[in-house]
DNA sequence: TTAAAATACAGTGAAAATACGCTAGCTAAT
DNA sequence: ATTAGCTAGCGTATTTTCACTGTATTTTAA
C-alpha cells in the first residue's frame, strides 16, 4: 500500500485529488495540508513509522511554496519521493522542481490516469517522466551552463517577487538595500536569461514561475 | 438526485470534484467539460431530458471562460442554475459572475461541505449566498467607485487583457484602432476605477480577475 | 596563478508610462 | 433643452523604465 501525502492550498481540490488517488488500487492519502509549512509540520509531528512514501506538492501555495518544500523534504528525509503537480508547464518550473528533488512533474490538466501512473512509476522506480519532462530537459539538468532557464539567484527572485507590485525599481532597491543601478542589472539579467523586455514580461513570468500568487 | 455538469480545464481537479459530488447523497455527475465550449456543446448534442439541474464553472478556462459560459447558459437554458467556482475572491470576480447569471460563488480553498452546502441551496432555494458574497457584494454596494455601473466596458476588457503582454500602449491602440489618448484615457479609468497605480497593477488585477490565463 | 565568471555599481539618453487639462458627440433623465 | 454621464479624442509635462557603455571587486575555475 503506497502511502502518499498531499500539499495544495486549494481544499476542494486537494480533497477530490485525495478521493481520486484513494480509489486507485495500493494507494492512500496518509497526511493532508494547505501549504509546504503545514505539510512539514505534520510530518515533524506524526511518528517516524507514519511517514509517507510519496509526497505530493502544488507549486503555488502561500507560506511556503513547492520549491523550498521540495528541497526540505528532499534534504530531512531524503527516501521520500516528491512528486509536482502544477498548473503549468513551463521549463523553469519543471527544473527548479527537480532540482529541488522532485522525482516527477505531472499537470493539472493531465487525465488521473497519468497521475496513477506516475505515482506507480515514483513508486516501484524512483522516478516518473512523461513526454512533458524531454531528455533536452533532462539534459540541461545535468549541464548547468547555457540553458535558457538559468536558475535565478536569491537575490534575482526576491526582486522578481517585489515587482509584482506596483513599486518603482527605485523604491525596490530601498527595500533591499541596494543601489537602483544595482536593481537595474537584476532586471538587464533577468530581461536576457528570460528573453524579456518588459516589466509586465516579468510579473507574467515570476506568477507563472509560482512565485508569487496573485490574491 | 442532483444531476450536475461541470467544467474546469484541470483535468485532475475535475475528476477529483466529481468524485466528490458523487460521495455526496443524492448527487451525480452528469456531464464534464475542459472549458465552457464543450460544456455547451454537449448540453447541445445531449437530449433534453438528460439535462442538468445545476452547472459548476470555473471561472479561468480557455476557449470560452466562465463569465461568457454562464452568460449563455443563462439566455439558454434559463432553468439551469449555475455555481461559479474560483480561484480568487475578488469582488470584480464574484460580481461579474452573478451578474452573467450564476445563482451562487464557491472558492477552490473552500471546504467540501462548503461545495455540498451551495449545491444543496442552489437546488432547493435557487440560490446560495456564503458571508464570502454577502460580504463583498455589501461592500461594494458601499464604495461608490465599485458600483455596478461601473462594470468594466468591453473595450476596458479588452484593453485589460492586451496589457497583460509585452505590448507598449501605442501598439495597444493600433491593434484596437483606437488612438493612443483613447487607450490612455482607458488606463486612467481603470487606475481610479480599480484604485491602481501602475500597469503592474493592471496586470496583477486582469489575473486576479481571471481575464487572462498566465501561460 | 591567471582567466573567467559573477556581483555591485555608475552615467547618459531614449522610450514608455503616468498625470493633467481640454474639447466634442451622444444619450438618458426630469 | 439642459443638466449629467459616458465615450472618444488631442496636447503637454513629468516620472519611470529600458538600453548602452563602462568600472571595480570578489569568486570560481582552469
Amino acid at each position: 500500500m503506497i502511502q502518499i501525502a498531499l500539499a495544495d492550498d486549494h481544499a476542494i481540490l486537494r480533497r477530490g485529488v485525495a478521493e481520486l488517488i484513494s480509489k486507485f488500487e495500493d494507494m492512500t492519502v496518509l497526511i493532508e495540508a494547505g501549504n509546504g509549512k503545514e505539510l512539514i509540520d505534520k510530518m515533524d509531528a506524526s511518528a517516524i513509522k507514519k511517514l509517507p512514501h510519496i509526497c505530493i506538492l502544488d507549486i503555488n501555495m502561500p507560506e511556503m511554496n513547492g520549491y523550498e518544500t521540495a528541497s526540505i523534504i528532499h534534504k530531512r528525509w531524503p527516501k521520500i519521493k516528491i512528486l509536482a503537480l502544477s498548473m503549468y508547464d513551463t521549463e523553469i518550473n519543471i527544473i527548479k522542481m527537480l532540482r529541488n528533488g522532485a522525482n516527477g512533474y505531472v499537470l493539472k490538466d493531465a487525465e488521473p490516469e497519468e497521475l496513477k501512473k506516475a505515482i506507480t512509476e515514483i513508486y516501484n522506480n524512483g522516478f516518473y517522466h512523461s513526454e512533458l519532462v524531454t531528455e533536452r530537459v533532462l539534459h540541461m539538468l545535468q549541464n548547468p551552463k547555457d540553458r535558457p532557464g538559468e536558475m535565478l539567484s536569491d537575490n534575482e527572485t526576491t526582486f522578481l517577487k517585489l515587482c509584482c507590485s506596483e513599486k518603482t525599481y527605485k523604491e525596490i532597491a530601498e527595500i533591499m538595500s541596494l543601489s537602483p543601478r544595482t536593481i537595474d542589472g537584476y532586471r538587464e539579467n533577468l530581461f536576457l536569461k528570460l528573453d524579456i523586455t518588459t516589466r509586465t514580461g516579468l510579473v507574467m513570468y515570476a506568477i507563472r514561475a509560482g512565485l508569487v500568487i496573485p490574491n
